[in-house]
This record gives structure tokens, C-alpha cells and sequence, in this order.
DNA sequence: GGCCTCATTGGACCTAGGTCCAATGGCGGA
DNA sequence: TCCGCCATTGGACCTAGGTCCAATGAGGCC
């Protein structure tokens, strides 16, 4: 279960829960990391890009808060799953958390167990966050290692346009068009258009506009 | 804004906050239909499978409490959106109706504004979800008049496999999967591989095995 | 038994997609 | 200015996809 490298970012203003916090994620055989303010979390800024990763975060904080946190951090393109931990949060607080995507929200004193559980939930999500991204980032590679004009016809071809029609578009004979479409099938690496579709579409291109 | 025959359906066993947000939410132009009982409403049961709509529903009520029936409706097809309202919710109450998928939550007494925002907000949802539903319904229809044969095929198509390679895996001479392929056109509309793909992606079906 | 749907094929034929070789012209860099 | 990348085409040729007409055989239904 427990793989290593997968790390736990605890953020509270309490240095007391940090350790105690801590050593509570060790203990199951992940990494922690503790910072006492969300600024200090910002500018260490551990990019989790590589590995899973979660934060537990504290609701309030001197300074920025934890809603504030988390809504920075969603803006990464991997962003690492939050739980909450709050004193005296309310509803408000947490429907708004939640909202913004927050795996749990747990109000102090809660039992290890269910913040075990809920970490390993987050873990789980970001992992399959991580896997996604890494995939869309592949193809958007090879999509950068097109040219312009690539990409253009590409953009007819996952239409379904046909080679005369894309010519037509664009104004060029349709023997060209047969050249940039055969270079698009070599670059993004696939054999039919079935996958070029399929790669389009994991990767959030939109198709020829008009 | 304010379209009409758009429903907002109100589930709570105090009848006098029935009647006061039936009041409101007619107030807006919207349509109001109220039950005082989870009972009362899954016996009802107004299929909103038609019009966008949305249900106003209380936490705690006698007999099947609010958390129950959004998991009895979270199976339908195009489950309506809920918003939770109550008089003594507490923390962990709030994340399970939260991650059961609940626009929000709201704490009585809470201003009408609140409400009102949050029900445009939940019908907005659900519109959205209506559209989408209908779409991969319409596609599933047309899948639906293929014979077993013809599903097949179009599985192996939609991965890209050659006319040959599907016929060496059927078992059977090029000739015919060309004419099966020619018939799935045909019944799911497309005049492209292209557009057929798109078609199985947005209808989940899942390409052939193995 | 007669009718109908579906799966299967053959043959003829046409179109669309794709490759190889070759060549021209514009553009930005070294 | 010469080189390399890119867009564009032509011509020859081959393969894959698709249609029309026609026909056979298995199952189901009335």
C-alpha cells in the first residue's frame, strides 16, 4: 500500500500540531513536510509535479488563509488535493471549501483515522490528477512540434473534413494537404485518424474554427 | 432570465417553510411543487427529465432523512441538483452532502437572496446536465439499432484498425466488414471515422476488447 | 412453407488517402 | 550570400475504403 515519495504538506499556524501532525503521517510510512504559515508553504513552494501529493491545511491563519491557499493553488496545473483542519470552522466556511474542491473538511479534535483515511483518499486523487496531466502533457509535446499549418489541417482532419474539402479551406492544392496530414500522422505518432481523434480530444484541442 | 417551467421542488416536513418558499421561489417566476416528506416526494416522483429543475431539501426530517434521498435520486439518469437547507447541520454533515454533490448548503435561517442565487445556480446545473444527457441519449438510440454484428465492428473501427485486421479478428473476409462498416454510417449518421469517434467518446462506448 | 432479418461473399468499379522522387520560392540565420 | 526549414506542387503509383448488383444460408415468425 504505502508507497514511499509520496508526500504529506501540513500547513497550520500551530508549530505544536505540525509535529504532532507529523510524526503521525510518518508513522504510516509517508513523507511529511510542515510549514507554519501559508507564505512560508508559497515561497518553498515544493512543486509537486512529480509525485502524489496532498496538503492538510489549517482553515485560519494570521496572515493568508486557508481558503486563500488553496484557491492559489488551484490555479498549478496539477493541483495537490486539500483537507481541511479547523478549530472553529462553520458550515459557510466549508461549503465554500468544498466548493473549491477541497477533499474533507475536519473540525479539531478529530481522530487520526479519519485523517489517515482522508489522506490516502487525497493521495489516490492526486495520483490519478498526475497520471491524466502527464498524459495531456505528452501530447501537447507533439503538438507543439508542429507547424502552423500542421496544425491547421490536423484541426480539419479530427472534423472528418476531407482532404479536397481542408484544400478548398484553405486555399492549396490538395496534394499539399496530403503532405502537412502526412507529417501530422508522423508527428503525433499514430497511425489512423481514429487516435489522432482520440489524442485531440485527451488533450483538449479545439477543432478548426468557422 | 427567469424562464418558466422551470421547477424547483421543496422537501421539508414543516409545512410553514413549505409554503413560504413555495411563496419565494414563485415570487422569482419559477415554478414551486412542495412535499413534506422524502416519502411524499420519491411516491410523487415528478420525473424532471424534461425541464431543468432543482430541489430545495431539508437536512433532517422524520422518516428518510435529506442525505438518504439525495443518494435515492443521485442513481437516476439526470439526478437534480440539491440544495440542502437546515436548522442544526453540523461540519461533517455538511462535507457528505457536499461530496454526495450538493450546490451548497445553507443554515437556517438564511436570507432569501442566498436561496434564490443558489437555486439559479442549481438549475443552471441541471440544464447543463439535461443537454448533455440528451445528447448521449440520442447517440445511444441510434447504437441501439445496430445489430450485434455491426457494434462489433464499429468497436474495431473506432481504434483505428484497418479493414483486414478487423476481418482477421472476426474471422471473416474483408468484403464483409466493409459492408457492415458501411451500414454503422449509415444508422449512427457519420459520414466520417472522425465523427464516429466522437460520437462513441461522448457516449462512453467503450472500443473493442482484447 | 413463405417471408423477413442478418451475416457473409464475389465481382466490378470508383474515390480518397498516402508514399516516393523531384523541384520551386520565401525567410531567417550564421 | 549560402544553408536549412517550411509551404507548395506535379507525377506516378499503390492501398484502403466504399458502393452497386447479386446471391447463399441460418433462424425466426405467421
Amino acid at each position: 500500500m504505502s508507497t514511499s515519495s509520496q508526500t504529506v504538506f501540513i500547513v497550520d499556524d500551530d508549530s505544536s500540531i505540525c509535529r504532532s501532525l507529523s510524526r503521525l503521517v510518518r508513522s504510516v510510512g509517508l513523507e511529511a513536510q510542515a510549514f507554519t504559515s501559508a507564505e512560508e508553504f508559497l515561497e518553498a513552494r515544493p512543486e509537486s509535479f512529480q509525485r502524489p501529493a496532498c496538503l492538510v491545511l489549517d482553515l485560519q491563519m494570521p496572515g493568508i488563509g486557508g481558503l486563500e491557499l488553496q484557491r492559489e493553488l488551484s490555479d498549478s496545473p496539477a493541483p495537490c488535493p486539500v483537507i481541511f483542519i479547523s478549530g472553529n470552522g462553520d458550515i459557510p466556511l466549508t461549503v465554500q471549501a468544498m466548493k473549491q474542491g477541497a477533499v474533507t473538511f475536519l473540525s479539531k479534535p478529530f481522530d487520526d483515522e479519519s485523517l489517515l483515511q482522508s489522506i490516502g483518499e487525497a493521495l489516490e486523487k492526486h495520483h490519478r490528477l498526475l497520471v491524466s496531466v502527464c498524459q495531456v502533457q505528452a501530447i501537447r509535446d507533439r503538438m507543439d512540434g508542429l507547424t502552423e499549418r500542421e496544425r491547421e489541417v490536423m484541426g480539419w482532419v479530427i472534423t472528418g473534413a476531407l482532404n479536397k474539402q481542408i484544400a478548398a479551406n484553405l486555399g492549396i492544392a490538395e496534394k499539399t494537404v496530403k503532405v502537412h496530414r502526412g507529417r501530422v500522422m508522423e508527428k503525433m505518432h499514430v497511425a489512423s485518424v481514429a487516435e489522432l481523434v482520440r489524442l485531440c480530444e485527451t488533450a483538449g484541442f479545439a477543432e478548426a474554427g468557422k
